[in-house]
DNA sequence: CCTGGATTAGACCAATCGGTCTATTCTGAC
DNA sequence: GTCAGAATAGACCGATTGGTCTAATCCAGG
């Protein structure tokens, strides 16, 4: 792809791990393909990640949920009301789904749900999900909801935009993902 | 597991594979996994599925796919209007998601979009999930719905259930699905 | 009973998997 | 300049992968 040389080794594993996974899934990613798009040889993924590809997967995962959470800080911090943040992420999220190909999935779900099937994972992919809906729950609060509303509004945002962007991936456009703030 | 020897071989493999797939996803299960749970050869694959696992993974999505289109259609059959149809549906799928263990997915999302980075794979997917939609279209229409409100409340059912279903996973509790209809 | 296609059975294969290990090179502290 | 630890490099490993192929078996029609 780009030239991603100039990163570090260890940020080079852990972006080729990200692009990867979200595109094929844990298992459908071997070391080869990861090694061979980071241009790293193996003893680095081993000297970096000890416990190797389950390891890579944790830190792409949590790199990616950074992401999101810087995502959603930017829409909602120049927002006026709820609605308003809510629409900006929208909008930005189908521009990701566009620029992407329109086919990686949730990183975290990718990355962690369909990965080694092992509780520690899992409860992790939830724990990085929580934190999302937390991030958007302290923005509806900071914009007059009280708190249940806003739970329940983080979590409705959360539950739709998973969902839009599942039937934007089979529809291969990010309509639905636009027109979502119609209908809120 | 069950007791499945009843059954011809093939109907064997595909639930099966129906089964595996949605736990661990398309290239998260082997052919030793799939043959060991349906108790089968693999001269009896390569049989009746000359193309191997692909083969198997449309067979066991379509199959998938029927189900649920039954339990659409049972759900608003019997349903005075939309919004009793939905929560019937609600009600039925997190009852779906307990049995299950809260871990498997869609089993489409889970066998082709997931499966052999595809396009014909990935365009079935998105075939099967329009059938959905076209389904719980329909019965908006015949409940009273004009065709552009239905088509929106079918497509709106659909994004819900897909993203609720995904938040029921990382808490391990249907408690996402059963509340759905109060937002409604 | 005989026969021929459908089915089952599993040995076998090359390729790839994730992972280990040793050798080498790079780099910053002294 | 020296030297130790970090990092890179890739040969190598056993296990498993999806897939092929031949032999045995089953079973329905004659």
């Amino acid at each position: 792809m780009k030239d991603n040389k100039p990163l570090p080794t260890k940020d080079r594993l852990i972006r080729a791990a990200s692009e990867l996974f979200r595109k094929h899934g844990y298992h459908g990613v071997g070391l080869s393909d990861l090694l061979a798009k980071a241009e790293a040889p193996k003893g680095s993924l081993y000297h970096h990640f000890p416990n190797g590809k389950s390891d890579l997967a944790r830190a792409a995962a949590d790199r990616a949920s950074d992401q999101i959470l810087r995502i959603l800080a930017n829409c909602f911090a120049e927002a006026p009301t709820f609605k308003d943040g809510a629409k900006a992420l929208c909008d930005r999220l189908a521009e990701a789904f566009d620029q992407s190909g329109m086919w990686e999935t949730c990183p975290v779900a990718a990355t962690l749900f369909e990965g080694p099937d092992n509780d520690e994972f899992r409860a992790h992919a939830a724990h990085l999900y929580e934190g999302w809906i937390a991030e958007v729950h302290d923005h509806a609060e900071r914009l007059g909801m009280d708190q249940d509303t806003a739970q329940a509004a983080a979590e409705h945002l959360f539950v739709l935009l998973q969902g839009s962007w599942m039937l934007a991936r089979a529809r291969r456009s990010s309509d639905v993902l636009r027109e979502l703030p119609e209908r809120l």
